[in-house]
Formats: structure tokens, C-alpha cells, sequence
DNA sequence: GAGATGTGCTTCAAGTTCGAAGCAAAAATG
DNA sequence: CATTTTTGCTTCGAACTTGAAGCACATCTC
């Protein structure tokens, strides 16, 4: 057996339970605000933020699967729901016939314009207002790094990724 | 109106999304590993856990879906696979008819025990193995002071809480 | 201490999630 | 090129989640 597995040390695992205490509840939070403010699930308001933020308001479903960490079929219900509502459009894509092109609608920019400042607010209330710039710096460069590190190495089953892979 | 509602700025918004990721991430890495090593879910893991914790193996049903963050319809749910399963055991409490007692078997903990071992080496491969000893104790103070912070000021539609609540 | 209110849990219906299977188009292989 | 393999998406079935409604016990109020 190569790995060893000591326990983790205390404080190891208190930072592991806080943080993943911290995010639930910020998902919580975050999610009856969206709901409250534009009918959007947390995962809905994650698509349409992705879209907002692409060239154009356009992606291909499976590189917006990969951006919210999510699975295909799971997004393609999703993308029926918002389809339904004129939020967003899916078109074959030209090059590619298989593809399938996901664009924002105006409608879809708008919602997204809307919810947005209660959205960060929310973020800002529960996640920021606590911390002083120092403990902010520490914590965006930390997560970053440890992001990058699990990125580098995904999930066991998970295939050897695509490369062209846009940070969010 | 009375929140300011100012742009998160770069860093702020960069380390919001790094937590956010870095524990989606992590919780399916941990999932599919417990699934594979135990067939439990990450929320059934968390339930064993809990109780693993708690004096004698016993808690109320309402505690622990306190410290899962979970429904208590959902908490019913799992309960029923768990007891199924011959993992912990549901026995109305002495002293207060309504509630219901929820006890890990000696399986239960058995089953723990065996999958424990697994779950921290990937909690370790992938949250702490980028990370030196100095960001770790940044990390956890960090998030521990903003844990504190998001009890203290709840969802919005949160009841005043009971006041006896363990920390994980 | 009877009636109103609150609490703890379960049941129920509706919606969401996922993986496996299916299907069509593209790329790789010979 | 014909054949195989891979890729991108959708459909399908089964499992999970949730809030609301329901039920039983406890607590409060007069």
C-alpha cells in the first residue's frame, strides 16, 4: 500500500469539517436568496452566471457541464427547465453536428442583472464581512492553489480531460 | 436600503468561487470513494460519523439533522436505508415520547471504522497535500472564524436556533 | 385540567439528480 | 473508404431530496 493513512491531525481536520460546513451553508444561503429574488436554483443561477461571463453568452453543454461540475444529464434537464422560461436557446452547433450551442437569452442577461446584487450581497454578508483583507488574501490564494492541485488530479474515475478548459 | 451592494471585487470574488469548487470537488471525490469502499452516500457517512462522535453512539433525530444541515424528512429517509442496513438502530426516547433516539450498531461502527481509513487519505490527497503547514493553519482559522460568523447570523428563514449544538 | 399551541417525527407528492443505455455524428484505424 | 471507436447529447429508470400535510405527544394558558 502506497498511501499512508496516519489520521489527520486535529487541526487538519477541523479546517477540512469548517470548510465544508462553511460552503453548505453558504450554498444554502445563497440558493433561498436566488429562489426568493428570481426563481432560480443555485445550480440554474450557476449556468446562466457561466453564460454571462462567455465570448458572445455562448457554450457547448459539455463544457458548461464541466464548469459547474455536474453531470450531463443532470444539465440537460436543467437546460430544458431554463429553455422553458426564454433564458436560454440551444442550437446545433455548425461546425460540430453533435454539439449543441447554449445561449443566454436578453431575458436570460436580464434575470442574471437581476439577482446578482442580492446574490453578492448574500456572498458578501455570510462569507466576507468576517474577514480583514489579510485573512482574505490567505484564503483566495490558498483555495486557488488547492484547487489547481485537484484539478490536476480528478476524481479516480474521471477521464483524462479535454485540455481547453476555461477557468471560471 | 441599507446593504451596500457594490461589485465583490477580484479577490473576493475569486476566493468565493475557489471555495466553492474546491468543495464540490472534494465532496464528490469523497463520495464516489465511500461508495466504493462502503456503498454509503456521503450524507449516510456524515450521519455515522456524527453519531460515531456522539456519547454512547446516540443522538435525537432532530440533532442530527441539525449537524448535517439536512431535512428532517430527508434524515427519515436515510434513516430507513441505514436501519435497513442494520447500521443504527431508531428506538423511541424514555423521557419524551415524540422524539426518536437514533443509536449506531456495533456494525454501524464496524463499517466506519473500515471506510474511515479511505476517506482521509483522499481528504488528504486532495485538500492537503498542496498545502505547507503554514497555509493549513491559515486555512482553518480562516474558515473556523467565518463558521462562526454564519451561525451566528443564519438563513434568513432560520428559526432561533436551541442552543445546545454540538460542534462537528 | 381542558383547550390551544408547539414540537418531533413520518408520510406524501413533486421535483431533481445520477448513471446506464441509446443514438447520431465525428475521428481514428486499417 | 469501410469499420471501429470515440464523442456529445438525450432519454430512461431508479434513487434521493424537499416542503407541506398529518399525527402523536408535550407544553403552555387560562
Amino acid at each position: 500500500m502506497s498511501h499512508e493513512t496516519a489520521p489527520l491531525d486535529a487541526e487538519q481536520l477541523g479546517a477540512y469539517f469548517a470548510l465544508m460546513e462553511v460552503s453548505t451553508l453558504l450554498q444554502h444561503a445563497v440558493d433561498e436568496h436566488l429562489r426568493a429574488d428570481g426563481d432560480l436554483s443555485y445550480v440554474q443561477f450557476q449556468i446562466l452566471a457561466r453564460l454571462t461571463d462567455a465570448p458572445d453568452g455562448k457554450l457547448r453543454m459539455t463544457d458548461l457541464a464541466d464548469g459547474v461540475v455536474y453531470s450531463r444529464s443532470g444539465l440537460t434537464y436543467q437546460a430544458g427547465l431554463l429553455e422553458k422560461r426564454d433564458l436560454i436557446t440551444r442550437t446545433p452547433a455548425p461546425d460540430d453536428e453533435r454539439s449543441v450551442i447554449v445561449s443566454l437569452t436578453d431575458t436570460g442577461r436580464g434575470l442574471v442583472a437581476q439577482v446578482l446584487p442580492g446574490h453578492i450581497d448574500v456572498v458578501r454578508r455570510l462569507l466576507f464581512d468576517s474577514l480583514h483583507q489579510r485573512d482574505l488574501a490567505a484564503l483566495g490564494s490558498v483555495l486557488g492553489r488547492v484547487r489547481e492541485h485537484m484539478r490536476a488530479a480528478p476524481p479516480r474515475s474521471a477521464k483524462p480531460r479535454t485540455g481547453r478548459h476555461r477557468t471560471i
